[in-house]
DNA sequence: AAACACTACATTGTACACAATTAAATTTAC
DNA sequence: GTAAATTTAATTGTGTACAATGTAGTGTTT
C-alpha cells in the first residue's frame, strides 16, 4: 500500500544527507575560517589561488563549479581585503586575471592550520574517508558528462 | 618543501567535492522539480509532508537542518501555491503547524517519479550508493554533537 | 572589412542559508 | 502570582548560487 512512495521518504533520499552534510560541514569551518575572515566561498577560491599564484575568472570557475554570478562578488571581496588583485589580460581583454597579493601569499602560511582543524572535526575513520572522496567524485563526474 | 601545503591542495579537501556535489545533484533535480513547480528546499519539506501530514515549523526544520529564517518564507510560498496551510497551535500559540492541502497530498501520487528520474541520473552502483548514504549520515550524527 | 558568431565577464532577479535580533507566548522561580 | 527565563517564529542583514540577459572584445566568414 505505502509500499508505492517508499522511494519519497526522506531517510530513502541519497540527495537530501549530501546536500545536509555539505550544508553542516560549511557551517563547522565557520569558526576557524572567521578568525581569517573568510567566507567558505572565498577560502575554496584562495585555496586555488595559493596553488596558483594566477588564474582566469573561467578557470577558476570550471574549477570550483561556479559561475561568474557568484565568483564576480566573491572575488571583488576578496580585493577589497587586499589578498588579490583583478585585471584584464593584456592579450584578450574579455579575460579578468585574478593574482594573489603578497598579503594574500602570506596567508597561506597561517591558513595551513584549517584542514587540521576541521580533519580533527571530521569524525571518519581513514578509510572512509577515502571511500567518501572516491564516490563524491565519482559522481561529480558524471554529473557534468550530463 | 611544499610537503606541508598538500593539506591546502583543492584536490586533497574532503569538504570540497562534499559542497560541489551536493550543488550538482540539487542543479540535476531542476527540470524535474520545474515540472512541479517546486525548488530543491520546497521539494523536500514536501517530502516531510507527504510522511507527515501535519508538523511544526520546529520539527520540520529539525528534520531538515533548516531554521525558521530559511523555512519561513519557503512555506510561504508552498502555501501560496496552495500545497499546504500554516496555522498557529491552539494548545500552544507558539508554534506554528503546517499541514498539507488536499492538492498538496494530490501532488504526492505525481511526484513518485522525481526519485526514479533522478536515480537513474545518478551512476553509482548500488552498494555505493549504500556506503555513501552510510558515510554521509555519520557525519551528520558528528556535526550535530559538536 | 563589415557582418556574424562566439567568448568572457558583469549585472539583474529570484531563492535560499544562516547569524543575530525581535516579539509574543509559555514555563519556571521565587 | 508576578518577574525572569525560555521557547517558537518572524524579521533583518549579509553572502552566496544560478538562470537569464547585457556588453564588450575576439574570431570567422565571405
Amino acid at each position: 500500500m505505502a509500499q508505492e512512495f517508499e522511494e519519497l521518504k526522506l531517510c530513502n533520499q541519497l540527495c537530501f544527507p549530501l546536500y545536509a552534510c555539505a550544508k553542516e560541514v560549511v557551517r563547522m569551518y565557520k569558526p576557524y575560517l572567521d578568525e581569517f575572515d573568510l567566507t567558505y566561498t572565498q577560502y575554496i577560491a584562495m585555496l586555488v589561488l595559493w596553488e596558483q599564484e594566477e588564474i582566469s575568472v573561467k578557470q577558476l570557475g570550471e574549477l570550483l563549479y561556479l559561475d561568474s554570478g557568484t565568483l564576480t562578488p566573491v572575488l571583488k571581496k576578496l580585493e577589497q581585503k587586499g589578498y588579490l588583485h583583478r585585471e584584464r589580460s593584456k592579450e584578450d581583454e574579455r579575460v579578468l586575471l585574478v593574482t594573489l597579493t603578497e598579503v594574500g601569499e602570506e596567508l597561506k602560511q597561517k591558513a595551513v592550520k584549517i584542514p587540521r582543524q576541521m580533519g580533527a572535526c571530521m569524525k571518519l575513520e581513514p578509510e572512509e574517508a577515502l571511500t567518501l572522496h572516491r564516490i563524491l567524485h565519482k559522481l561529480l563526474d558524471g554529473c557534468t558528462d550530463s
